[in-house]
DNA sequence: TCAAGGCGCTAATACGAATTATCACGGCCG
DNA sequence: CGGCCGTGATAATTCGTATTAGCGCCTTGA
């Protein structure tokens, strides 16, 4: 249309002007009438392939991205994702087509699309450690959202400082007068189970106090015999739902929460489950999460420096109505 | 490492052994191993670039995708559209770098990633009817969920059948006795306003009864003022929201739902709304939408002969307490 | 005896843009 | 008049893969 070369073009459709590139103005102007005319727009693709980036942000999910069952405690830190994303004039590729292979979805397959994306963002409660070292090794750009230990070297994530909020709950039970309490949940396996309990032991530790850890693989009638038997006066539940299952029994067998029982929750709910209470605990930063882990991303894409890439966000403390002095 | 060719890898890499295309087994092996050693992946922007596709489709919202405000009325659309997509192996982009220019966003912009992905879902209440026009104009290839008007072409879409589910609930109105109905809403402007309406209008003209419509850019309270004096005895709702408000300044007047004014809801909540009441009417079948809208498009994509490329699925009813006969 | 085809593989090319080295052309200087 | 420089543009190369037309040798059938 113009009569001048593909480079031109290119060189006109980037507003190139730097160290260099010259164009005169008449050609210019008459090169960017023709693509206006034309509507013309680089083929993504080809850009990417000769660029290196392309401004696509990878969204990795060991749970599926818009869960149903999971009551959609993944939804927030999606809605931040994409806030973030869209400031940044970034898109999202949900690699939705990872296959799930022995029970979970797996980054690599042999037809992964990752790197159309400059970097990845990935979520889920646990990842798999042996992928996860593997894009450490192979130096994919990528941050988890939620704490991560090493994998073979640092990995970047935003995490939410599950220790520090468990610390702050056992605290408050301890200055309401408890002294004799149960930690109920798994208290290992992913980091964040992990980082609660090392919250909920050191404070109990620090004050002396003896710790007690109930697992969840038992039927709530059991671990409520357990617990009434060792004389627990509050529980704290690493998962909100074990902690309304708790709540639901204790109301069964006529006990009242909290004046006859305290439960805490260490968090918000990541299974559905409703009750009338509302639990003393606190909130995790979900939405903050997903900005920061795309500014980071973004960040290490750029190579900002002195850019921080392991973070972890404070949690908002809930009051809630299930915390009371104990009974004597 | 193989000492073999790199169209061979490719042919390996495909597992291609079809019309042509022979590689020793030996050889195959070889290269299978290096593959497997290494954890070579295809780079899948050069492989976009080679074959004009790539099992990516985009997702283009009107709205956030993530949506916060609108109370998530968009969400089981995404949950279908992902679920479809997992089936079929797709990952979806979701163009969140869109910009907003003059109030709305935009898909044609300089520097869009439409053409990435193998096709597109559009989503949102109205779609911008220049931009639908330059989509079928260009022949990319997409599907509009909700249905649309011609576009200087027909419109792919999955649509609600608003104008059915509308006439169903006006219909039982008319069973109950009502014989002064009353349209609350729009009326008009998106498509689903507009198929609403007819459907409202057309099973009141087949009854011989007059229809009224009521706009919604006056207080509730004047809405409700001019119901009463027109002796209205029933009101269908376009939007949730306005039911739950016309609900609300009724009952502060001391009149009762549906004692004394039957209130219909057509569809779900698309605006933050909570009301104890639940409203007859019907739900829209949202999940399925998306479902089927990637079916479409992956129809399209493969040109699958006999696809319906427009296709209005049924609404729920929704027996609620919103609807009584009328007093005499 | 010879054309036709089978065999396993590779060289070459296409895909569409970004980038860089280089070109032709005047004008200016000494 | 030759050399130099600033201009404005382009040819050529690159990115990493998929695809296709052959390569030379050997077997087969007529």
């Amino acid at each position: 249309m113009t009569g001048v070369s593909q480079a031109t073009v290119s060189l006109v459709l980037n507003g190139r002007d730097d160290g260099g590139v010259r164009i005169a103005p008449e050609t210019r102007e008459r090169v960017l009438h023709a693509i206006r005319a034309t509507g013309y727009v680089a083929d993504p693709v080809a850009r990417r392939l000769a660029a290196r980036h392309n401004r696509i942000l990878g969204v990795f999910t060991y749970e599926p991205v818009f869960p149903v069952g999971t009551g959609d405690f993944y939804h927030p830190f999606l809605v931040g994702i994409e806030e973030s994303a869209e400031r940044l004039g970034c898109d999202l590729l949900l690699l939705t087509s990872a296959p799930v292979t022995d029970g979970r979805r797996r980054i690599f397959h042999d037809d992964n699309r990752l790197r159309l994306a400059d970097g990845c963002v990935l979520l889920g409660r646990s990842l798999d450690q042996d992928e996860l070292g593997r894009l450490v090794a192979e130096g994919h750009p990528f941050v988890s959202v939620g704490r991560r230990d090493d994998a073979g070297g640092p990995v970047p994530y935003v995490g939410a400082d599950y220790s520090a909020a468990t610390a702050a709950v056992v605290r408050r039970a301890l200055d309401a007068g408890h002294t004799r309490l149960a930690y109920l949940g798994q208290g290992a396996g992913p980091e964040s189970h992990a980082d609660r309990f090392a919250g909920y032991r050191s404070t109990l530790d620090a004050a002396g106090l003896p710790t007690r850890h109930e697992p969840t693989d038992r039927s709530p009638a059991d671990v409520l015999d357990a617990l009434l038997a060792a004389e627990v006066t509050a529980v704290v539940a690493e998962e909100y739902a074990d902690g309304v299952a708790l709540a639901g029994i204790a109301r069964d067998r006529g006990l009242t929460v909290p004046a006859d029982l305290s439960i805490l929750a260490l968090g918000d709910p990541t299974r559905p489950a409703t009750s009338d209470l509302e639990f003393t605990g606190f909130r995790i930063p979900r939405r903050e999460m997903g900005w920061q882990a795309v500014e980071v991303l973004t960040g290490l894409l750029a190579a900002v420096p002195h850019t921080v890439t392991q973070r972890l966000l404070p949690c908002q403390p809930v009051d809630g109505g299930t915390l009371a002095p104990p009974r004597h």
